[in-house]
DNA sequence: TTGATATCATTTGCATACGAATGAATTTGA
DNA sequence: TCAAATTCATTCGTATGCAAATGATATCAA
């Protein structure tokens, strides 16, 4: 057989079938939301390999209440990157493990001052070494070069 | 005054303030963990945004299913990356909504196979697209190059 | 001043996420 | 072969995480 007639319907079916697999060929393992997903649990896994009493949430909450000293609940929660409801269970906690404590703003009764106690203190100036590990361990598969253009995208993107 | 002695304990002294702010000062947001934290939320987000009756993990395991075809509940967590207990209850909510249907393996009795249903399916299919879009808008505070960059180093933290 | 808005906190409901314990079924190895 | 170890799934308990509704208080504006 020679040459043959392509007709305008064999194009057409053609550019169907190419654009087939662009089309139903997702990768999951490729899209940015689900490593994400994973590389924050993997994160959260080695946290709690040294840490283990407390979780990333709660360490965040102390860690920001050593820095900036007392705040209301809810002004804790927007520095931390936590909604209202979220926050309140987080210090909750610990406030039933003695590490925060809570009194009512003189001014604005509807406020809800949060506070470090002596031994919430404690705590997270003995934590925040290991702290550090926790990030270089989580960095750990990223040369040093590596590490700082990750954190500046990464922060993009935050 | 003139040149005045300095003792052991002077410059031990100094060093102990100088190491201070190192010891101290602990910048929670420049945390790998706590940013990757926030960037996954804004993630979550961005997907609710764009696929309001479906969560992010319900969504992997409908696109993963609809990738291998039928698997074990425990086989299609571990390709998605959930244990045993959070694909349980993911796949009990797919279940309630027609998306996905269960059966017995004929030869292993201990596993339970996983279906997408022609509903599943069809809802796999048409969502696709707007995945893509969502792995865009997640992506676009970053350049081609910078998310080409971010890409293979988070590929590589997770 | 007072009525409309806004803010702070709480509660409820739902959905991951994971450790630990349990039970059923299968595979391994001595 | 048969006891030990492993695998698959379920259940329970605890901890984020967020939307929506509610109540109390504060602020703003007409």
């Amino acid at each position: 057989m020679g040459r043959t007639a392509v007709s305008a319907e064999d194009v057409k079916l053609k550019l169907v079938e190419a654009e087939e697999p662009d089309e139903h060929d997702y990768r999951l393992q490729e899209q940015v939301g689900f490593i994400l997903r994973k590389a924050h649990q993997r994160h959260v896994s080695i946290f709690a390999a040294h840490i283990a009493d407390l979780t990333p949430p709660q360490f965040a909450a102390l860690a920001k209440l050593h820095d900036v000293g007392e705040t209301s609940q809810n002004q804790l929660g927007s520095l931390i990157a936590m909604d209202a409801a979220t926050v309140k269970g987080v210090i909750d906690r610990l406030k039933a493990r003695g590490l925060v404590e809570l009194s009512k703003h003189e001014v604005d009764k509807r406020r809800l001052l949060v506070n470090l106690t002596a031994e919430g203190r404690n705590a997270v100036e003995r934590l925040i070494p290991i702290a550090r590990d926790i990030t270089q361990e989580t960095l750990a598969p990223l040369s040093a070069r590596e590490a700082a253009i990750f954190m500046r995208l990464l922060a993009k993107l935050a």
